[in-house]
DNA sequence: TAGATTGTTAATCGATTAACAATC
DNA sequence: TAGATTGTTAATCGATTAACAATC
């Protein structure tokens, strides 16, 4: 097994956090830290942030600390935002054109390369320089451009029958908004939901009565 | 200790989950259910779900399952989606004015009742019949209406500042959209955050290079 | 009654925390 | 060298799964 595939999806939901974090203290100019030091600012206990880091190789220096800069480097080229994978869009409704306009995808390894949807009061219309096209070219478009990852942001009963045609279009990654469980049989598809309504009534929940 | 603060993170993230579920069968016309038949489909144990379940109540009949409906109209009291929490929205930006938009409130627990930002250009408009006011009247407009959740969909560098003025207005609750860790010390006040960068870039980590 | 399935206790598994030798 | 802090192993804690008696 490569030692990427053992890694836990605890672990795997941190990183992004150090990222932000370690971004944050070269932006203040802070050069080096320790695990005590960072631990205090994200609220971890220090051996997690350790035995985190070390799943990925030894990052640190003993009796000194981690370097900063160098850490934030290293964490960007794990999570890979580096990368411009292409992307495509499903759906234009509000939350798409939002998520469109609002997410730097260049700053996280996507690329964005078009938008679709089926209706014609948004099609040729554009979000931040990207085009609305019409669903019916989401073939062509993809054997031309062979994007490999798409955001979904459909309505809940269409979402199983598109991710089914798009994998045939050759897509391996998905980002799914809508208020479905997309659970996908290929192993090779890789599926992260955002279920906003679930977040909500998460905090209804805690909230109490 | 109330029973209630004793359940686990795992547990509550997964209610709103069973809750969804639980709600297709109705709609499909099934009106009891196993714990094994609901593991299957949800791609759980049928122990976890027992598990689960026992933390609230003896929803079960032994030998005989769930009743669909009851369970879900449970769950929905447990998770409070049945009251109407005053709720404003603070940021009217594309993401701001997509939520407002995109979520049904009424059915999570909330209501929301007014929409804030300081940017002229949209002070005035309605989104989803909700109008858009002028921050300053933030303060005067919370006196008034006493609203207790507020959705956070502003800039970084703004939340932290934002959120202590809103606690002094007597909001308990946030749902906070910025790309910042909301950690509040109050302990009677709630934070959930959605975090979409982060999700964005644990796509990216899963996909890999 | 017999079969089914829960509620609940016990066993296992995994993740977090603590401890400390290695070493800068 | 002495102090600091890592990398890593061991201990603890919590969550999930298995097992089974209770009971519908």
């Amino acid at each position: 097994m490569n030692k990427r595939d053992s890694i836990s999806m605890s672990v795997i939901r941190r990183l992004p956090r150090y990222y932000r974090f370690l971004g944050d203290l070269k932006k203040n100019g802070i050069t080096r830290i320790s695990s005590r030091e960072l631990s205090a600012r994200m609220g971890l206990t220090a051996s997690q942030i350790r035995q985190d880091l070390n799943c990925f190789g030894d990052f640190g220096q003993q009796g000194y600390g981690y370097m900063v800069e160098q850490l934030h480097e290293e964490i960007g080229k794990i999570l890979g935002v580096d990368l411009k994978r292409k992307t495509i869009m499903i759906g234009a409704g509000n939350l798409g054109r939002a998520v469109a306009a609002h997410m730097s995808f260049n700053t996280k390894g996507f690329e964005l390369i078009g938008i679709f949807d089926k209706n014609p009061l948004v099609i040729g219309k554009a979000v931040n320089g990207i085009i609305i096209h019409d669903s019916c070219e989401l073939e062509e478009f993809c054997n031309k451009e062979k994007p490999i990852a798409a955001i979904l942001c459909i309505p809940r009963e269409a979402t199983k029958d598109i991710a089914e045609s798009l994998i045939s279009y050759g897509i391996k990654a998905f980002w799914n908004f809508s208020h479905y469980d997309l659970a996908i049989s290929h192993p090779e598809v890789t599926v992260e939901n955002v279920h906003l309504s679930d977040s909500l009534m998460t905090l209804s929940y805690r909230i109490g009565r």
